[in-house]
DNA sequence: ATGGTTGTAACAAGAGAAGTTACAACTAAA
DNA sequence: TTTAGTTGTAACTTCTCTTGTTACAACCAT
């Protein structure tokens, strides 16, 4: 089981817009070029990251810009805009409470699985777009 | 997205066997009454944390046991053996070269993917069943 | 008004998860 | 040697999600 690619969809966008938005049109036309999908599912992506408030689009006259710096936009920002589950795990949802483990293992297992996530997330937290920027425009 | 019910369920099972396996045979009929699945699925998770020498499955006569003590077995050990993807994210494929961000967008997150995953993995290697059994015996 | 966009709906194909039935193969014990 | 309980698997179904696609109304600077 992995992620779907809207993550790193969802990145290269922000990246090819961070780099492009001042010199032309970011067009959802341009980035599928760019990411080599369909046009659609960049602008479905361009919606979630626009419900986050991450970018901005200009609808009918077209284009899409960074709502916020490059330095406060991070990895998670964008995986929770294109992620929308809650929770990384999914529970098996009715063990039996009869049996002793069955009674307790989601009271067991929920702190667990949430420090699990949470060393994720810190880890997302810790990268912003400005510096994958930086690091692309090094290796150009 | 989420990972499958696969790793909470073998975690439950490795928690059954570890708490029953001297008091009585536990068969995937029990583990299955306990989880609330289908024996077969039951077995099937059974098979997966077998190769992985985990557990030791008596066949004919019936039985699971753990393979090695409790304390040397962790939910990394339980999570890679059912669940089979190398990388944690689906990277989109063919991002097109001739665009510069197309052309370095990999190497400039695949060691971030990679980061992320490790925070992951070291969270999951720290907690072992012998702790889990711990706490669930408390809790009863 | 026009042309290039965006936003969405609708649909299809494919993969994977989860559940189920069925049955051959195995093994201890009667 | 038979039997009963069990494991290992195959086959199939149902669901859900992902990804790709076409189509088209709505939008808006020029």
């Amino acid at each position: 089981m992995q992620f779907s690619s809207r993550f790193t969809i969802a990145t290269h966008i922000l990246l090819c817009i961070a780099m492009f938005q001042d010199e032309r049109k970011v067009t959802s036309n341009f980035l599928a070029g760019s990411i080599n999908v369909n046009p659609v599912i960049v602008r479905n992506i361009l919606g979630s990251l626009s419900s986050a408030k991450i970018v901005e689009i200009r609808s009918g006259v077209g284009g899409a810009f960074l709502a916020r710096p490059s330095e406060e936009i991070t990895l998670l920002d964008i995986f929770k805009a294109v992620e929308k589950e809650e929770s990384l795990f999914h529970f098996h949802e009715n063990p039996n409470p009869e049996c002793p483990i069955g009674r307790t293992i989601h009271s067991v297992m929920d702190d667990k699985i949430e420090t699990i996530q949470s060393a994720m997330e810190g880890e997302m937290r810790d990268i912003t777009l400005s510096r994958l920027l930086d690091e692309a425009k090094e290796k150009m």
